[in-house]
DNA sequence: TTGAAAGCGCTAACAC
DNA sequence: GTGTTAGCGCTTTCAA
């Protein structure tokens, strides 16, 4: 490995001119210049980043927490981050959570002893208390985690709303909502909006609550399908979710869109894989992502950010499940 | 942040006493491995990872190269190598190739110059070249890339046989094949063993190439179909095509299984979300990623790793396509 | 305009 | 057993 020694001993300078053209930074004459870069060229030399991060105390890398990039909600997001950061000359570490608070301090500890310069959070829905005494740059993506940390999030209400009025103009009178998890602020949101129409309309609903698999969906459906055989509409608060519901609709001899309308919410691709293709709630993942990684790049580069809380609006797409 | 120098002064002692007690290396009196002890409890005292970096040369994270995590194949690839990794204490950067060398190698130089241990890589097709003079812990995953760099893959040839005879058994006679990228070695893998036993079984065939894309294995198909409209069997080289070809097949009104049998290859989460569910040749994505991130470690830590191929079986999962 | 040297935090000879 | 010290490769005063 060739080090800036080598290069100022090539170039007869010294490391600190070499350091100094290398930066940009201070006086060097022209000669000195050209000798040092002919040096580098010829050494093929590259500076060394973990030196320079001693010094510097910063690494150029950022952290990306997600409960699991298995859901196919995750992704496309990490796409968006990654791509940002590449381009920002940042890399990207890549930590999954499973929303277990355990997990995130672990992660959190061992990044900040690499000197990573920021975190993007897609948070454990538990732990909203101490983040910001995490004392880095953060942008929370998704989840919403306190007020002093900056956000990037949907419009999750009322794109809930959306969904159950339009559920309700194509005639479904008793809608099921499948919530997500509990606690899990974008799964609430989702509920309440629901609940704002369902009340607003009068219309007969029914909530029960999963997690967002597909295996658990479809047995939460089967039983809301014996207990309430007359409902005429599914809103699941995930598209994952809601092929589970097509699945016990299926299973149960209902056609869909015809005895029941299902929509769901994200706008995965998966959307446009089922046939019935997906009706849904389509986020801007990838701006989403993009934006979170701005903001954190910008906060780390330029310090505190303007705004706090970015909500990106969502538009439902129909399809043939409606 | 507290560095070593407060601990030691803290507990009375030299630095180098705290780095043995820390590193229990050397020697250490009882009373002195107590005091440093208790000064780093006291002083919340967490080593600098950098630091230790510097001095050896290692860095305690891995490099993931992948072409792109949107594509479903990737997340439960990526979340296996995570997972091995952080129970073995390493952190995992996160690289979307895109199948660019360019990419791959920009990222390369990055992760070289922050002495990245090692790298997992599904590499570009194209660029067999030269990642043997990396000159770095390297394991190859999904994608045999040389002679001398160890590898884990799934044995594509024999379960694109596995799909085909299973056609065949089902009475499919005119099986077309949409096959993966050219160069990309899984795809000609899985092509060879198709054309294997179409000859074997003298069946009609037809193969037409697509990306891994749905939109376009949409289109192929229905082009497919227009060109031999009594074709009755479709073997898909990935899971994703298999959907795009189910998508054309109810355009064109024709059912399945009824009329035409359709198998995809991977096994990924989505085969059960389809109706009917989709038929697949099933691949250890999960148990590949494990044992990528396994012998890579092993490589970092004791040296050259014993065995260079790692071929993983596959198994066919019959489900409602065929 | 340049170079010597201190220091970022840690490790490991080597001397005591 | 323990401490002093010279690096790891780079940046930045500060004096020349």
């Amino acid at each position: 490995m060739t080090t800036i020694k080598d290069v100022a001993k090539y170039a007869e300078v010294s490391v600190a001119t070499v350091s100094r053209v290398l930066n940009d930074r201070g006086y060097a004459s022209a000669e000195a210049r050209r000798r040092v870069l002919d040096a580098i060229e010829e050494l093929n030399y590259q500076p060394n980043s973990v030196a320079r991060s001693l010094y510097h105390k910063t690494s150029g890398m950022i952290g990306l927490f997600m409960p699991d990039i298995t859901n196919p909600f995750f992704p496309e997001l990490a796409r968006a981050v990654e791509d940002v950061a590449l381009e920002a000359g940042y890399t990207v570490v890549f930590c999954n959570t499973d929303e277990e608070e355990a997990k995130e301090k672990r992660y959190f500890d061992a990044l900040k002893q690499k000197y990573v310069d920021g975190i993007i959070l897609t948070a454990s829905s538990q732990s909203a208390s101490d983040y910001a005494q995490w004392d880095m740059p953060i942008v929370a993506l998704d989840r919403v985690i306190g007020k002093h940390i900056p956000t990037v999030a949907s419009d999750n209400k009322n794109g809930a709303r959306q969904a159950t009025i339009h559920l309700a103009e194509r005639g479904c009178s008793f809608i099921a909502h499948l919530k997500g998890p509990a606690g899990v602020r974008p799964a609430d949101d989702r509920a309440a909006g629901f609940e704002e129409v369902v009340k607003e309309k009068g219309l007969r609903s029914v909530v029960v609550q999963t997690n967002f698999s597909i295996k658990e969906a479809e047995q939460e459906t089967l039983k809301l399908l014996a207990d309430h055989p007359d409902i005429d509409g599914i809103f699941a608060a995930s598209d994952v979710t809601a092929a589970g519901a097509m699945q016990a609709l299926a299973q149960t001899g209902r056609s869909v869109p015809g005895d029941v309308k299902v929509i769901g919410f994200d706008g995965i691709p998966l959307c446009n894989m089922l046939v019935p293709s997906l009706t849904t709630v389509q986020q801007s993942i990838y701006q989403m992502g993009e934006k979170a990684a701005q903001l954190l790049i910008q906060q780390i580069e330029h310090g505190e950010s303007e705004s706090r809380e970015h909500i990106f609006p969502v538009s439902l797409i129909i399809r043939e499940t409606t």
